[in-house]
DNA sequence: TCCTTAACACGGAACGGTCAGTCTCGCCTA
DNA sequence: TAGGCGAGACTGACCGTTCCGTGTTAAGGA
């Protein structure tokens, strides 16, 4: 722990002192994101993003309570807001995804989001991080979304929310870490599709 | 590399000396799987198995190039041959894969295949074995069913080999690493269903 | 309103402990 | 006699923590 009552990515402000420098963790985050790309996860090292960043080491643990939620965090940033999605119901499911392979096709997107998923996988801190993001943004819209579809007789009833998700998320994560083929455009459209065959009522 | 002209994991037996000892190598994966089930990816260290197995490390990097290709490796011997699918097609894309699912139900196999698949995504070399090994195993003899189910009209003919396979192995990857929930039996028929239906002819 | 003072973030540097990868030793085996 | 083996030494790098000196901010008294 890094400050004893505080959790340290939410600094409170009801106290003495300056406040968190929001340059200093912007500038950690860009480094963090170089490194990534540059030497994978078992190869990053806290070192060489407090030297890449001109930052200290203890800033970077005043932030973050793991090495792997800062990765997960630099990542995070990559991944922009779900677009909307229409009416079509192809159209709605690739909406709640589409972020990831947006994120995934700029610059060393690629490669970032690779190291992300091996801490989240490998980091339980990193793991909590990436599985509420997932939660707020993919998991309780498509919840959501897949009763409603259910519920017009689009899809049928019978199905594991989780076995869905894993569908869903898994070819592309695939993709990202094993494969480490580029993400086409339209790779998530196409698991759209996949699931709704899937899926079909009758 | 350990040794300048030779592979390391197929020792030439055309010399002088002593051959490798495959009760030290066996000593070594046990005590890798141990290692790796305990400290994950990240915090796998060579010290601990060599200590673990009561060996050198000199010998460790004698037999493979890579700490991550030994991980790779001490998980693939966890993974039984393919049954025989008999003559329905979703029984015999499910033979494909099921070895997969029955290791990740074995003991600590579960995080045993984590470990192994963060190293293939992180470490070259590790990459390597793994790919060698689903190329041989898996997409291979994929290529062939799908060609003869694509003849025979069970699944359409505009299918990219290599989208079928993240999307047979991409659920189960991320159940093992991601979401660490158990992998059900059946897992794996479902993924070879899904398959089916989104293929299907007409 | 001004000024002191306490609290704390910052960069930098150092610490003890661990690890990777290489090497050397003495022993043993084919 | 070539070479595998366990054991251990060694260098350089890294982790997570701690300390330091400097600077910045809010609270509270004058």
């Amino acid at each position: 722990m890094t400050t004893p009552t505080e959790t340290p990515s939410t600094p409170s402000r009801s106290r003495k002192g300056p406040t968190r420098s929001e340059v200093s963790k912007a500038a950690i985050l860009d480094a963090a994101r170089d490194e990534m790309a540059e030497n994978g996860w078992r190869g990053f090292s806290v070192d060489s993003v407090a030297k890449r960043a001109s930052a200290s080491k203890q800033t970077i643990y005043r932030w973050w309570p793991s090495i792997g939620a800062m990765c997960v965090d630099a990542a995070l940033a990559l991944i922009p807001d779900a677009p909307d999605g229409g009416r079509d119901p192809q159209e709605r499911i690739t909406a709640l995804i589409i972020p990831l392979e947006a994120a995934a096709r700029t610059g060393h997107g690629h490669a970032v989001l690779r190291v992300a998923l091996l801490a989240a996988a490998d980091d339980k801190e990193a793991g909590e991080v990436w599985r509420a993001w997932v939660g707020r943004d993919i998991r309780q819209p498509l919840r959501m979304l897949l009763a409603e579809l259910a519920g017009k007789r689009v899809i049928r009833r019978d199905f594991e929310l989780d076995d869905v998700l894993e569908q869903l998320l898994g070819p592309i994560f695939h993709r990202l870490t094993i494969s480490r083929a580029p993400v086409k455009e339209g790779f998530c459209a196409e698991q759209a599709t996949a699931f709704l065959r899937t899926y079909a009522a009758f």
